[in-house]
DNA sequence: GACAACATACCAACCGGTCGGTATGTCAAT
DNA sequence: ATTGACATACCGACCGGTTGGTATGTTGTC
């Protein structure tokens, strides 16, 4: 059922989507949905935690997070998230991104929910951004969960920017920049 | 009742606007509202163009816009969307970038008037970067469009993490990267 | 008197959520 | 080994309220 959300909501927004839909799409009947979860909203939050367990993989598993160079580990991890910008777009956009635009404002639990994920990210992030700052030196008013926070906002924007032309292409382009800016903010001064 | 479906729809997401809400922050009847618009779906994508129109003047109006350098336009237009960032959150969020998420699947005319709108601002951007790039050399790979593109979806990403903390700040913090990113893209090679 | 600009009343479909009931255990006392 | 008390998981018909949209009436203007 919370796969089955996941997958409508990034198609479709929250708001449209029906509980009956989510039913359907995990094949299980309104009774049983309702016996698991308080509410539709209730659904969202869960749906919300099961997000960040399911991103988690995603700084464990792939080769680049075994380099030693922090640097490195930072800059594979640009690359991997911009080699998913591909196939349709409501399979690599975000969910709780996705939700969150919805619910800031009327639900306060969904809205907490999604910052907890989108922190659970950041947070993810910090310590290659850290030690990477540390090796190779950065302006004074950057931090490392800064850093962080704007690396999840451009992917976040790309994602608008791909819904709008429904294709991944834009996407990747800013991705690209984020990637440069990286590059720009650690090289030492002078190289080319 | 453009105007009022911006508001609702920046607060609440398109598909839990309901026309009844539009109507009565508007002050007219349904009957009104039918007469005017064929649907609800034809009202989103005249808001869409509206929102467009709406825009404009931040490209003509500002002082920034009177520089003689293209880069300062740049620079001073990054400026001005900063400085935008500031009160509640509904109030500077971008109503086709919430639309079109919710619809990009489901409604094709709205996605198209909300890329159409996305288009007009970048293209309203890429003048002045043309002329930097002139001006100041940019790496091989850049273009003004994508760099237009870029800016855009830093924004919109920027206004996802806003909804989420429910506070501008972080919002700040991103566009602050961006305007440094900027700075080093078009400085001189070896400058500080 | 024709026509645009509304207002009012209304409708069928749909929505989230409820409710009585059932099937399947589990566990302890007999 | 049987029984009764209770818990969990689930079903699907149903409910009150809401939704986008319509049909019809009214009013002011050229």
């Amino acid at each position: 059922m919370i796969a089955a959300a996941h997958s409508t909501v990034r198609k479709q927004g929250y708001a449209a989507t029906t509980v009956d839909q989510i039913c359907a799409a995990a094949g299980v009947t309104k009774g049983a949905f309702f016996h698991h979860f308080a509410s539709k909203e209730a659904l969202a939050v869960a749906a919300a935690e099961a997000w960040t367990e399911r991103a988690r993989p995603m700084f464990e598993k792939p080769p680049h997070t075994k380099l030693d160079d922090p640097l490195a580990r930072l800059i594979g991890h640009i690359d991997f998230r911009f080699a998913m910008l591909d196939g349709p777009v409501e399979e690599f956009t975000c969910f709780v991104g996705t939700m969150v635009q919805e619910a800031f404002a009327t639900s306060d639990a969904i809205r907490a929910a999604c910052e907890a994920s989108i922190n659970a990210y950041c947070a993810a992030l910090t310590p290659d951004i850290e030690a990477t700052m540390a090796r190779y030196g950065a302006p004074e008013d950057v931090t490392a969960l800064g850093l962080a926070q704007h690396i999840q906002a451009v992917l976040q924007g790309s994602f608008i920017l791909a819904k709008t032309t429904n294709d991944p292409a834009i996407a990747r382009e800013s991705v690209t920049h984020l990637k440069r800016y990286i590059r720009m903010l650690f090289a030492p001064p002078g190289a080319s």
